[in-house]
DNA sequence: TGATAATCGAGACGGTACGTCCTGTCTTTCA
DNA sequence: TGAAAGACAGGACGTACCGTCTCGATTATCA
């Protein structure tokens, strides 16, 4: 393939060494407590062969996350048709998976690592559903079933719900076992009160379509 | 003051060097490579002095934002008796904020300590405008006044809209000039069709009363 | 004394344990296997401990060498009156030192370490016996009670003295029981044949006093 | 050429590149800041070619040294008939090599080399003069012409001789213009007065004849 | 008015980890 | 099939910080 390479390949046992011990030590000891020296020493494997192939230990945790070694499965909502029943499936998986044990923690720490590594959060909520992916997928196709009300933004949609479960995660908010329901009918119906009954002070608005952000 | 207390006492001089030497770091260097070392060095002071009433970089740095140090003012919403006007208002506040320079930095290096200091998270959306905070008193001011869904709940709401920035800063998501009225929009008018328009495949749920949380 | 010093003393305990953990592994490792590392983690200290009062590792061994860790007694003649005897005894003593098990090692890694510290050569000849130290002080009295011609530079004789237990331990030369005397009386009495003798292709130099080096 | 030798032979050209390499990294480094490495990528050869042929740097260094890339002439005595002269004129060239820029530090870097591998403290001597070589040539012949006292070990006479370049160079002896001469004479002539003037606190010692060693 | 006790700036201490460099071996590709 | 290129496990380098401790000085209370 590359033309006029010579010398060793790289180490494909290596690498997943690497990348298994980071993942069993972020699981462990959480993001922070995680050193390079702890992953070479784990995976049995020099440090320089660490730092050949990334530039820090964020970068190694993004390819665990992308791997799949840190987050087991990919959380997508179904599409049975209805779209509150799928959404709130969905939800209620990510927060079961958040409960689980060490669960929060291990989120936690993949949002330390997010905070120096723009990657890292695109495939953590890629991982969760959203992103370009499986989330946005199945509100574009309830949109396409006119389920969605025209014109609402599929971005800032997935960006609610992600930011839903960042907050929930980042501080730390006491988890109900109503709560992926209720979040899912509070984004869908909202918080105002029915149409007609929308207060006076607030100009009725223009439904005029609103454009998609981008 | 305290009984039976000798010897010199706390030297708020020494205080208040630390805190803005912690303060002018963060912004500079971003929560990482702030140093405890870094922080007494520039602020002329031992590190025990540190060390003696804080006990983790973390706390340090919770202690700046309680004192209104690292997040120069607090956003709350008005009241104007136009919910939505207000929140409006207010998440535009709290995005130019983000928008300004150096400000994006500065929360994504809040978001760092707060995952390994729950205060942090508290103190950082109490400055934003949540928590028991001014947020959610808006919001009860505006469920009294019918303005709300009845049973809905406030803390799921100041969720969603802390979870919307957390989303904005961790993930970085393209800020778009529309943002703060169509994420008010949405939260309040929900992203479903209108109601006679419900889809015959959902079944008409029961209107059944929602427990809040807690 | 240093006025205005502040904060802990240097620890005289750690010193101490830094040459007596470097004096031993240069024994038992000779001078090139000795790492920082390794003189740290015997002497129970930290790295930065080292580097915080010696440039490098010579420089350590060179403080070795001056406390007497390494070489355990200096070697200086005895003044009996008798130049010959006294020197003769002397370098008997010197080579064996060398000839014990060990020994020459130890100074070839001393002569490895003055390489790149020069203070160590002087400390090494030092502690054998010249410099300005003993060795030339007797070749001094001896001078002075005409033992030595006239004119004979004391430098240039010590110089010799060490040149020949340098070259001894540098190039391996083999040892003989009978070479302390005879190097003695080969400096002494010089190599030429007695004077009546001396060739007619050299011109008799005029035994015009030679001045002293520096 | 070796008969029954199949595949490519030893490359010359590797081989000599990698002594270029070697001669003129010790110049501008120093022995110990050379390294395999960086003589490899110098020499524009792998790594495994070097140790293919020479177990270690030193051994590099040595043939180095054996081929004349490191010291660029021998220094032999010349034989007018006058060995003082002789060993005068040699002793001179030696020092003013020495004394020329950058050589002290290539001899010390030898030196250095000398204490892990004994062949570079031969041929580092048999350079300068010493060894079975040209040095104890000069001083046989001369003592065949009654030139030296019978009985004069020409090996530790040729040991005072590398001793004196050795200390000079190790100890950093300051250099004066007429040590060559005096160095000679005083090797030649002994440091004694003459023998009449000898001391009467010392015994006369019977002239029993010295055995050689070894 | 001392003695006592706590704080302060300073900084040394035993450690851990960093990111780089080098060693000596092994592996792949090219000529 | 020898040599270049270079990956690999390992280990030392010298630096940066950690959190604790020890100084000498200063400051406040209590006896």
């Amino acid at each position: 393939m590359t033309a006029g390479r010579r010398g060793a390949t790289r180490s494909q046992a290596a690498r997943a060494a690497i990348l298994a011990a980071t993942s069993s030590l972020i699981e462990r000891l959480g993001y922070d407590r995680v050193t390079m020296e702890g992953i070479a020493s784990e995976a049995g494997v020099g440090k320089q062969t660490i730092y050949r192939w990334w530039p820090s230990k964020s970068a190694v945790v993004a390819e665990c996350l992308i791997e799949g070694a840190l987050l087991p499965e990919t959380y997508a909502p179904h599409d049975t048709g209805d779209i509150v029943a799928d959404l709130t499936e969905w939800l209620q998986r990510v927060f079961d998976f958040i409960a689980a044990p060490g669960h929060e923690t291990m989120l936690r720490s993949l949002i330390a690592a997010a905070v120096d590594n723009p990657e890292i959060g695109e495939h953590l909520t890629g991982r969760l559903g959203a992103s370009p992916d499986v989330l946005a997928e199945r509100l574009r196709t309830a949109a396409a079933a006119r389920q969605l009300r025209p014109g609402t933004s599929v971005e800032r949609l997935t960006d609610m719900f992600m930011g839903i479960v960042l907050s929930r995660v980042l501080l730390r908010t006491p988890a109900d076992p109503d709560d992926a329901r209720a979040f899912v009918e509070l984004v869908l119906t909202g918080a105002a009160p029915h149409r007609p009954t929308r207060p006076a002070s607030a100009p009725p608005r223009s439904s005029t379509a609103r454009q998609p952000r981008r």
